[in-house]
RNA sequence: GCGCCAGUAGCUCAGCCGGAUAGAGCAACUGCCUUCUAAGCAGUAGGCCAGGGGUUCGAAUCCCUUCUGGCGUGCCA
């Protein structure tokens, strides 16, 4: 689980301060300045491999130029030992640092002891984490949007596992509520337009139009038939919905599964309701004063909530004053709780039931009105959903037939299935398609999507994997297997393109790290891209088949080195690594 | 009105807890297969980082402001 790019920072930072400590006792600097900075790889790689910004930020402490602070540091820093051949000083005042073959080999043994797990750090200490993703309402079938926030949620979920989190995926099943009720009323509608004649009854305005609302009551019917025509309402909409939930749930986990996306547990709202926890919660918020009647409903003051969180996140009182917020409905008038208090209680039950540190949500961009107030409802809980709360917001996918926009509405019944997409395009194509950075609008052209050539960046990249593969293939045929990587004269890799090569197979932890930090798991995708670029790079520079025996075990170590990386973060994003093409 | 997000090459986007000359892919043009997979590589070209102000050794990046676009602001979910 080493990460060579944080050893390198880590031994800069100590060999830096070991050298003002000599510089300070010697009189060539002044004592007693804190020592700051950033440690980072320069976007030019002429000017070092590592570049150290200490000197310039101590000018102003020091009262000295940063070249000459920059200078002296230099003369005292001792790099024997240390992974670096050469440091220098250039620009304003950066100290330069240049690796050592020390440190290459490190990189390549790294990744030959971790395997598949390469690039798995620990920041998160086994913290437990929820993912909550895709929880699409189980009245009809999925549309993209949930394919982009599956492949996401999925994504992220696996980034945080290997940041060393304890992960747990999960799926809310809105079962409850007035969806469900218009569900129902659908499926009723159909129902009796099939004994009675499609003409003479009416079907709801605001119904679910689609065909497999037809297709459900049409199987309802052949399960029952005519028996449930005078049923009483309650009764009837009760085992409709049921019925077709029953179609739709198991439907939603196979589709999901196509993708390869499993979860942990499919959680019901009902039950929430069922037990008694949504209404436990709802008392708890009144308890704390949260809440007060009007017009019959019971209300929560959100609006107080929101200020006081805005007063918590550093906003004056005058600015949270000025905000324009409006209280929320925890039960209506009717008696029947809103889906707000319902999600309340479900995160209630998430933290203080299940014990989850933090909870990450995958939400539609068209939601995000919803992250603040229930943040700060849990807070009002003394849950402090305002930072164990995280909701990742997605753009919605723009669906494009020939550069037209085609509506995703379930209620137009006009919806593009997730299941459907994939007689398109392969799952491959999809996971990597969909994984992009949440917060930018997807444009998916059906027209495109259909195209499985080097339009899609994944073939680029398994097109790398399936290319050592069969070199490594040839090779091994030929006497000349992959060796240890502690066999490998790693000063036979010494061109730029093999130092460039092997610093981006050194990245993977740091972009796990960044990935989990800023949970975007895109980041993985163009991390991808980025390796691949090298390698074929290096593959049409240097000849590995037939070089002298020292230099070939070198390069093919190098090049099985790549192959094994590309699996391990194709395995993150739940793509295949092909042997063949 | 109030709030959230976005504005970087013709197009899609990286870069954003400040660092050196702002990058990639696509599209366009030119080369590279008798030799390890050409689903590949090399090269050419493209920019008031939306506008204005501020902070400092240094700003695409941080702060303020204006403009433009998307979304939210239900006893819907």
């Amino acid at each position: 689980m080493a990460n060579m790019i944080e050893a390198a920072k880590l031994q800069i930072d100590s060999l830096i301060r070991g050298a003002y400590a000599a510089a300070a006792a010697k009189g060539e600097l002044p004592e007693g300045v804190e020592l700051n900075g950033v440690i980072e790889i320069p976007k030019d790689a002429k000017l070092g491999d590592y570049a150290c910004s200490y000197a310039m930020a101590a000018a102003k402490a020091m009262r000295m130029a940063p070249r000459k602070i920059a200078e002296a540091l230099m003369a005292n820093i001792d790099l024997n030992g240390s992974y670096f051949s050469s440091v220098e000083v250039a620009g304003a005042g950066f100290i330069n640092f240049r690796l050592a073959d020390s440190w290459y080999a490190a990189v390549l043994e790294t990744i030959e002891t971790d395997g598949a797990n390469y690039g798995s750090v620990n920041v998160g200490n086994g913290e437990k984490v929820m993912v909550e993703f895709v929880s699409a309402n189980p009245t009809g079938p999925m549309h993209m949007g949930n394919a982009r926030g599956g492949v996401l949620g999925d994504s992220l979920a696996e980034v945080f596992h290997r940041a060393g989190y304890d992960i747990w995926r999960e799926f809310y099943v809105n079962d409850a509520g007035n969806q469900i009720n218009k569900f129902a009323q659908s499926i009723d509608a159909r129902y009796q337009q099939i004994i009675l004649g499609e003409d003479k009854v009416e079907f709801p305005e605001d119904g679910y139009h689609g065909d497999d609302i037809k297709a459900i009551a049409a199987a309802f019917h052949e399960a029952h038939g005519d028996k449930y025509l005078n049923a009483d309402i309650t009764e009837r909409y009760d085992a409709m919905s049921r019925f077709g939930l029953d179609i739709n749930i198991p439907k939603m986990k196979s589709d999901l599964k196509k993708y390869h996306i499993e979860y942990n547990e499919w959680f019901f709202e009902s039950a929430l309701h069922d037990s008694g926890y949504v209404a436990e919660t709802v008392d708890m918020l009144g308890e704390k004063g949260w809440t007060y009647e009007k017009d019959g409903a019971l209300w929560l003051k959100t609006a107080d909530l929101l200020r006081q969180k805005a007063m918590n996140e550093g906003k004056t009182k005058e600015q949270a004053d000025k905000l324009d917020l409006k209280d929320d409905v925890l039960r209506r008038a009717n008696g029947f709780y809103t889906y707000f208090a319902a999600d309340i209680a479900y995160h209630r039950n998430k933290f203080e039931k299940r014990g989850f540190d933090k909870v990450i949500n995958i939400w539609g961009a068209d939601h995000h009105g919803h992250v603040a107030r229930l943040q700060a409802a849990l807070d009002g809980l003394g849950l402090d959903g305002s930072h164990r709360l995280v909701v990742v917001l997605m753009q919605l996918v723009n669906l494009l037939q020939d550069g037209k926009p085609v509506r995703m509405s379930k209620r137009t019944g006009k919806t593009i299935a997730l299941a459907d997409l994939l007689d398109e395009i392969s799952v491959d194509a999809a996971r990597y398609f969909f994984n992009a950075k949440p917060d930018t609008h997807l444009d998916f052209d059906l027209g495109l999507a259909v195209r499985e050539d080097s339009e899609n960046p994944v073939y680029y990249i398994q097109y790398a994997h399936a290319r050592i593969c069969s070199l490594v293939a040839t090779l091994t045929a030929e006497g000349s297997a992959v060796v240890s990587a502690k066999d490998v004269d790693v000063s036979k890799l010494a061109g730029e393109n093999e130092h460039e090569l092997i610093k981006q197979l050194s990245l993977l932890p740091e972009e796990i790290r960044l990935a989990a930090r800023d949970y975007d798991p895109s980041r993985i995708n163009r991390y991808l891209v980025e390796l691949a670029s090298r390698f074929h790079r290096f593959y049409n520079s240097e000849r590995i088949k037939g070089a002298e025996p020292e230099v070939l075990a070198a390069r093919l170590k190098l090049a099985d080195s790549v192959r094994s990386v590309i699996a391990a973060a194709l395995g993150i994003l739940g793509v295949t690594a092909p042997e063949k093409m």
